[in-house]
DNA sequence: CGGTGGATTGAGTGGCGTCAACCTGAGTGG
DNA sequence: CCACTCAGGTTGACGCCACTCAATCCACCG
């Protein structure tokens, strides 16, 4: 398998790549790496001189507190480079961790600068899927200042639901979610037990079935009402960029 | 007065510019704009073909919810390209507003396209300053999930005090922060109540002086240690990039 | 069959929100 | 010069959403 048949699905949901550019992306050199559920993938502090691109798994990005709470800033699944921006910011402002068992692609970040001195438009390509990273982060921003729990979490599976459409990952209404309620809690900002208060009234109002991992969404128009969900921050068009 | 100084000097705090590169930036074509304090200056669903630099003043980004609730996602100050993202995020997904009168500085997309043809450095320097806003973004994230609401004021405080040092706009341990409490309360997450409330605390406290927009800080390490702040978000060593 | 991570529940608490009144200072107009 | 207005800041009373602490339940596993 190619390194980029998940990322090539994701940046053809925002633009046409030209056969070149497919090319390029598919001939990138990269060297996997399997890594254990709940393994750092990268550390805050770190200087790296490579980006890894998640093939398999879910992975946060988070920041821990003096005293140990945590909150997580990002989740990433197949087909994004969680840490992309390691490669312009140095050192690592936070943690990559792996939520499940991942498989990784390791690009050299001497491999992206080639790209950025050879071939524009894919480089406009990258940086705007960081951007789609930094329009996700003002999403949760409204999130955590200004919506309730259950419109929080429901703006989230939302979201999730989405993103994980565009590579391919979802079945019928259906997705896994593979996280504890702590996990969960720390991304919402909320404590565990205030999550599962929260997702024991997501099950009562009959928004969705959510047993182990696995999620079904069984009214998703009532699920973005109250998470008054709009697509538009995910660029899910393509659009010559 | 050229387009780039304030731009200019905010970038070499990152990496050095080659003397052509900031020749491109001296000479790249932009019109100036004046606007008044409340107005807005990108409206949510546009879709532009231009992007705007701050030269002067205060702006901030924002989304409002059904119900009026706001939320700020940033403040952006001299040298700010405010929506750079524009550039390659369509439509805005969020609104952007003048704080106090502005006097901004529009820069054509096409102008910012062929910047990236053919000034692969530079290219990567301005996709650094947008990973910048959305390093800060994270930390807004820290704050508004996990801190306390002195805590997050006391954050903001530092952050903003460093960026304004790094274009000129801080005397002393000092800056004008022109904003209302209920500007604050929309940027922090919280009530306009709650933010008066803190804000007495700061002073009771005696970390910071805050009479109409003048900001003193008055210890500047009790401020960090309150608000937990590492600035190395701010990316403010040059490195090459 | 005991150990363990995760989910669930109950009781009590507190940070922050809401509502509403009041204060203050900087205009503005007569 | 003074009355009026108005935006913004301040204060008090009260309530709720979400937190903390702690116990219990459950499924899975060695």
């Amino acid at each position: 398998m190619a390194l980029s048949n998940p990322l090539i699905a994701k940046l053809e949901k925002r633009d046409r790549l030209s056969p070149e550019e497919r090319r390029v992306l598919e001939a990138a050199p990269f060297v996997i790496k399997n890594v254990p559920a709940g393994e750092d993938i990268a550390e805050e502090g770190q200087t790296l001189d490579f980006s890894t691109m998640v093939l398999e798994g879910w992975t946060t990005r988070n920041k821990v507190l003096e005293d140990g709470r945590r909150q997580i800033t990002a989740f990433h699944i197949a087909g994004d480079f969680v840490d992309l921006h390691s490669f312009l910011l140095k050192p690592m402002d936070h943690s990559v961790t792996a939520v499940t068992p991942c498989r990784l692609a390791l690009v050299k970040h001497a491999v992206l600068t080639e790209i950025t001195e050879k071939h524009p438009h894919l480089t406009r390509m990258l940086w705007l899927s960081t951007l789609i990273d930094a329009a996700i982060h003002r999403e949760w921003l409204v999130a955590l200042g200004r919506r309730s729990a259950l419109s929080n979490l429901a703006h989230l599976l939302c979201e999730l639901y989405l993103r994980l459409e565009t590579v391919g990952l979802t079945k019928g209404g259906s997705f896994q979610f593979p996280v504890t309620q702590v996990l969960l809690a720390d991304a919402l900002g909320l404590s565990p037990v205030h999550v599962n208060r929260v997702l024991q009234e997501l099950r009562r109002e009959d928004f969705v079935t959510w047993r182990g991992a696995n999620v079904v969404i069984k009214d998703f128009d009532k699920l973005k009402a109250v998470g008054e969900f709009d697509p538009t921050y995910l660029n899910l068009t393509p659009v010559p960029r």
